[in-house]
DNA sequence: ATCCTCCCCTAC
DNA sequence: TAAGGTAGGGGAGGAT
């Protein structure tokens, strides 16, 4: 579960041998004195350092320059000579295959000896194919130091995987490797007591007496350093999954690594796929059944169900969602304050928070040094829990945040550990809210115990000690109600205010005036800054930059030009105290991710994985419109021998949906789909992950809080002003409509015109230029959309795309018109124009006729699920009710009220509001689909089980439901619960502009492809792009098709079955058995249908 | 000129 | 025991 998305695989570390090194290298410098003595080994040297490395970045930097070496950050730009890496990606090895790629054993030998050892020795690869024998000849050869480690050789012989050791933080690697001598590498010696125990209710009596600090901090300077490095890498992570798993499967042997197995993959140790793939397969076999059989589920419910990152995560989520919405029903009080003659921004955050609320309940720990944790830290060695919060008595003692418990511990032997009480986070998070909210002009939800507040209207006048008594009383009141302290900062930006609230900590406040700006950040850490990590921090201080002041003296371009554009700039304003950003009040979600591991039925695991995003998705009101897979395998023997790669690597490949979903089986197809292109060797297979990316609300996140929704009639309201406005994007159906006829290259050109448009978008902007009040639920929605015309120029409302046919339908001819009137009169998009023009006036009426494909007759046909959403919206209104009725009487049944459609609702299509991206989700948003999609999807789920049933829904009769009604049917139909009503409106409006896209983009692609190639089938490998091929052949070749094509199909279907994907092909007979019953096209549909039935069967 | 994809980084 | 999740900003470099 690396928290980033990677999915390196790390190898097994060698403790002993690193840490030996290392204390071997201290040792040689505390004889010379001074740097000066240090022999210049490395000089003529370019050294670039990638990734995680066990002598931490930083030291070897240290070393290396010490030594004359020129020390590379950025291995572009420069004549680097040397890459010093622990762990290479399969991308990254094949960026560096032309560098002398090493360990860093090489330069800790080298160190150690004094002199420059060959580089060649310590190749991080071997370049043979036959790299197992080497490498083990390599280890042997490696110095001495590494011998030490012999029992971990024979599993693990290649040194740079011990090296990976390093993937721990520096810190929590000197833990565990030294039982004996903890923290030796730092000289420090800790005392070692019996730590306290876990305090649990039942035993908190006790550890009262054993609570005093011990030895403070002395130490801390370097620890804190070390520490803070950390980074968690990918590697790091990996190395810890994949390993661990490793090692349990070795089972009878005690693990090499004192590490804990946090084995949440499934993966096996890199290293013994080195050593033997049999070996390796073997263990994994293990592995996987244990997994496998029944683990999976359960692990993970339980593992996110103990994840604190998780219930961050999640709960920052919920309110953002939750502030929003109160936001927005408050947007007539905020117009009502005074004019703001002054921008004062508040940043508050309660003290060690999770810490904090347990000390509230444990009045007796007050005094004493606490860590919330799941583990008590005991044994110092192994124990690589995370002290989730640690109070400022225990911060005395160097323990932080986000530290190893073990390191914890040892820092400080009397520290208590008590349990994470999510529950009552949760509440006090609740109670903070509700009273910071009373204070805000706006509010931004950072995360549980943190937000900032526009004050600008709150304080009267300025500088006079007012700032300090509204901190104080909130403060105050903070305390009296959850018990804990908060500390807050205020000043005249985000970056101020939340650097005066790191001043102002603990339980006290700070107010910057824009006077002293300067001279108040003039000594802060460059780390401090928020953005500045450990990798931007890193590098400047590798040019000697460790304090804003110093920041001050490069100039913005040369920032530029070394860390982009965007982040130069930031460094730049933030070391004079600039920092224009807004508040993000009501910024929509943009993406949604789940994360996780999975096996050899790589099948059922990823249905199930998908079943999970699905849940997700439906749970965050929103569909997304782009997959990406992750696996992360062995390395695939030639592909190293051939690279000289190492044994594992990650590999992810993302797909453009033709529609947003978030249906199980939808998402399941296409990481299936996915999965296959890399046709991974099961026994392989390290992890999977699947994230879902350019998410489009389908309405409005609802919070969990209280949140309640407006009223139906509200939607309405705003959809038909928005209608009125709108801009639309007629393009789109335009856009698709001619790739329709073209059918020959599109790919995915209308995306195009939608994300110019977006790019444009500011959020603001768009949320001042809503117009109305009625508006306010929505605006996040118009937000989006609004930007999106913005960017065209046009003006509010939602895009055509964004028009719901079906509320088209449920109007009146009248009014129908007036807005199809008022959607033509814009026009947008270059490509657009012309069509906007007669989209509008005739959108619903003519449309039709470019494709005769599309007639109504054929389309009307297969199950709902596969009426193309695209070709609805193309068709004229008349006939398209025609269709929409012939559904409805089926699907009627299935409609019940409520989920899905709620959740599509969602929306404001993309998202971003600010940012570059915002293009894309522009585009997206043009891409995706709406309910159409959905039941369409639906559908396609249904027909899996249950064959073409499909129409669960009838279009039409949703398109006569009332959208509220209309919409949670959908919602029902989809299973998932979603919304709240008065997303509605929102849902409306993004259904619509869902579907148009959607179509038009699924038009294009799809529709293309079919005629198109043998391969095209194969091109496609998602049952939806399918489907849509095969439409669009029948349609094409209404008298029958031609030779070619059908064994082009027939051989399609054949590699399914030989792929044992009879699912898939199933499926697609099933549609193909739809298509030839409902178009009536001729009997080679049937007979085709014949051969593939037999063919799989 | 922009895109988009694949990362990397940061934050809590 | 232990649960190293997850959203979003941003950059490099290739595709268009
Ligand atoms: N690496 C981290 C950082 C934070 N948190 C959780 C526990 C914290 O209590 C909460 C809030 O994070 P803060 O950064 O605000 O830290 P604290 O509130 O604990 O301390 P303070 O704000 O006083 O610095 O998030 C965590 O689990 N792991
Ligand atoms: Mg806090």
């Amino acid at each position: 579960m690396t928290g980033s998305a990677e999915f390196r695989i790390k190898r097994p570390i060698e403790y002993m041998r690193a840490k030996k090194a290392k204390l071997k290298i201290q040792e040689a410098e505390l004889q010379r004195q001074t740097p000066d003595e240090f022999p210049p080994i490395f000089r003529g040297l370019t050294i670039h350092v990638n990734g995680y490395t066990n002598p931490s970045h930083a030291e070897l930097r240290r070393l290396i320059v010490q030594r004359d070496g020129d020390f590379q950050h950025y291995l572009s730009k420069s004549k680097v000579t040397n890459i010093v890496a622990s762990n290479l990606t399969y991308s990254k090895m094949h960026e560096f295959r032309m560098y002398k790629i090493v360990t860093p054993n090489w330069i800790i030998d080298s160190v150690t000896a004094g002199r420059l050892l060959p580089w060649r020795d310590y190749r991080l690869y071997n370049p043979v194919a036959s790299q197992t024998h080497l490498n083990f000849q390599e280890t042997s050869r490696k110095s001495p130091t590494k011998a030490s480690h012999s029992p971990t050789s024979l599993v693990k012989p290649l040194e740079h995987e011990d090296v990976s050791e390093a993937h721990q933080r520096t810190s929590q690697t000197e833990q565990s490797v030294s039982s004996g001598s903890s923290a030796g590498a730092y000289g420090r010696t800790f005392t070692s007591r019996e730590p306290n125990e876990v305090l649990t209710s039942a035993e908190e009596d006790q550890a009262m007496d054993t609570a005093e600090p011990t030895s403070p901090a002395d130490n801390q300077p370097s620890i804190d350093k070390r520490t803070r490095s950390p980074r968690r890498n990918v590697d790091d992570i990996s190395s810890k999954y994949l390993f661990r798993v490793h090692e349990l499967d070795a089972s009878g042997s005690p693990p090499t690594s004192p590490r804990k197995r946090r084995i949440i993959s499934m993966s096996h140790e890199p290293n013994a796929s080195i050593v033997g793939a049999e070996l390796n397969k073997e263990l994994l076999a293990n592995e996987w059944n244990r997994k496998n059989s029944s683990l999976a589920p359960d692990f993970m419910e339980k593992f996110y169900k103990q994840s604190r990152l998780h219930y961050l995560s999640t709960w920052k989520a919920e309110l953002k969602a939750y502030t929003s919405r109160l936001q927005q029903e408050q947007v007539n009080r905020i117009q009502r304050r005074p004019a703001a003659t002054r921008r004062l921004i508040m940043h508050i955050d309660l003290d060690c928070f999770f810490a904090s609320v347990g000390i509230r309940d444990r009045p007796y720990l007050a005094e004493m040094p606490v860590a919330v944790s799941h583990s008590k830290g005991t044994d110092t060695e192994n124990s690589s829990s995370d002290v989730a919060s640690s109070n400022y008595i225990a911060r005395k003692f160097g323990i932080r945040n986000g530290m190893n418990i073990g390191k914890a511990r040892q820092l400080c032997p009397n520290l208590f550990v008590i349990p994470y009480e999510f529950e009552k986070y949760k509440k006090v998070s609740h109670k903070f809210y509700s009273i910071i909210f009373q204070y805000a002009d706006k509010l931004q939800a950072v995360s549980v115990d943190e937000a900032l507040l526009d004050i600008s209207t709150q304080i009267a006048k300025a500088d006079c000690g007012e700032e300090e008594e509204f901190a104080t009383r909130i403060r105050a009141e903070i305390k009296e109600i959850t018990g804990c302290n908060a500390s807050v900062g205020i000043g005249p930006n985000i970056l101020v205010a939340r650097i005066a609230t790191r001043m102002a900590k603990p339980n006290g406040h700070f107010y910057c005036k824009p006077s002293e700006v300067l001279d108040f950040m003039a000594d802060e850490d460059i780390e401090h800054l928020p953005g500045v990590g450990w990798a931007l921090a890193e590098k400047l201080e590798a040019k000697g930059i460790e304090k804003l002041v110093q920041l001050r003296q490069l100039s913005k371009l040369s920032l530029q030009e070394e860390f982009g554009a965007k982040t130069g700039e930031m460094l730049y304003n933030f070391a004079r105290g600039i920092d224009n950003r807004p508040l993000e009040v009501d910024k929509p979600r943009q993406s949604w991710g789940v994360r996780f591991e999975n096996e050899e039925q790589v099948r059922k695991f990823v249905t199930d994985l998908s079943g999970e995003v699905s849940k997700r998705l439906v749970s965050v009101e929103s569909k997304a419109r782009a997959l990406t897979l992750k696996i992360r395998k062995v390395e695939a023997t030639e592909a190293w021998k051939h690279m000289g790669h190492g044994p594992c690597d990650s590999y992810s490949k993302s797909v453009t949906l033709s529609r947003l979903t978030n249906e199980t089986s939808l998402i399941a197809e296409h990481a299936w789909a996915l999965m296959k292109q890399f046709n991974p060797n099961p026994n392989d297979i390290r992890g999977i992950g699947i994230q879902m990316q350019k998410l489009q609300p389908v309405k409005e996140p609802v919070a969990n809080y209280n949140a309640r929704h407006d009223v139906s009639s509200q939607r309405k309201l705003d959809f038909f002003a928005k209608s009125a406005k709108v801009t639309l994007e007629p393009d789109d159906l335009e856009t698709s409509v001619s790739k329709r006829n073209d059918l020959q290259q599109e790919g995915r050109a209308h995306g195009t015109s939608g994300p110019t448009k977006a790019s444009t978008n500011n959020s603001e902007t768009a949320s001042s230029v809503t117009p109305a009040t009625e508006t306010v639920a929505s605006v996040p929605n118009r937000r989006q959309s609004i930007t999106t015309t913005q960017t065209f120029s046009q003006i509010d409302l939602p895009p055509w795309s964004q028009v719901d046919p079906s509320v088209l339908l449920d109007m009146p001819e009248k009014t129908r018109k007036k807005i199809l009137q008022a959607y033509g009169t814009r026009q947008i998009g270059p490509q657009t124009d012309h069509r906007d023009n007669d989209v509008r006036t005739e959108a619903p009426k003519q449309r039709q006729h470019p494709n005769p494909t599309l007639r109504p007759s054929m389309v009307s046909l297969p199950s709902a699920s596969q009426l193309d959403p695209q070709v609805l919206e193309e068709l004229p209104a008349s006939v398209r009710q025609e269709i929409e009725a012939a559904y409805t009487k089926s699907t009627t049944g299935k409609l019940n009220s409520t989920e899905t459609s709620a959740a599509r609702t969602s929306s404001s299509v993309g998202a971003r509001v600010g940012k570059g991206h915002v293009t894309k989700e522009a585009t997206i948003s043009l891409t995706q689909a709406p309910k159409w999609n959905l039941i369409r999807f639906k559908r396609q789920d249904d027909a899996e089980e249950s064959g073409t049933g499909t129409d669960d829904i009838d279009p039409e009769v949703l398109a006569a439901l009332p959208e509220d009604v209309r919409n949670e049917v959908l919602a029902e139909h989809h299973r998932t619960k979603l919304a709240e009503q008065r997303q509605m409106e929102h849902k409306a409006n993004y259904e619509a502009l869902k579907r148009i896209e959607r179509k038009v983009n699924r038009s294009s692609a799809e529709s293309v492809r079919v005629s198109s190639t043998p391969p095209s089938l194969m091109g496609h490998v998602y049952i939806d792009d399918i489907r849509g091929d095969l439409r669009s052949w029948v349609n094409e070749f209404p008298e029958g098709p031609e030779p070619e094509d059908v064994s082009t199909v027939q051989n399609y279907l054949f590699k399914l079955v030989t792929y044992k994907d009879l699912e898939k092909a199933s499926l697609i007979l099933l549609y193909w058995r739809a298509l030839a019953d409902k178009t009536g096209s001729g009997d080679w549909i049937a007979q085709i249908y014949g051969t593939g039935w037999r063919l799989v069967q």
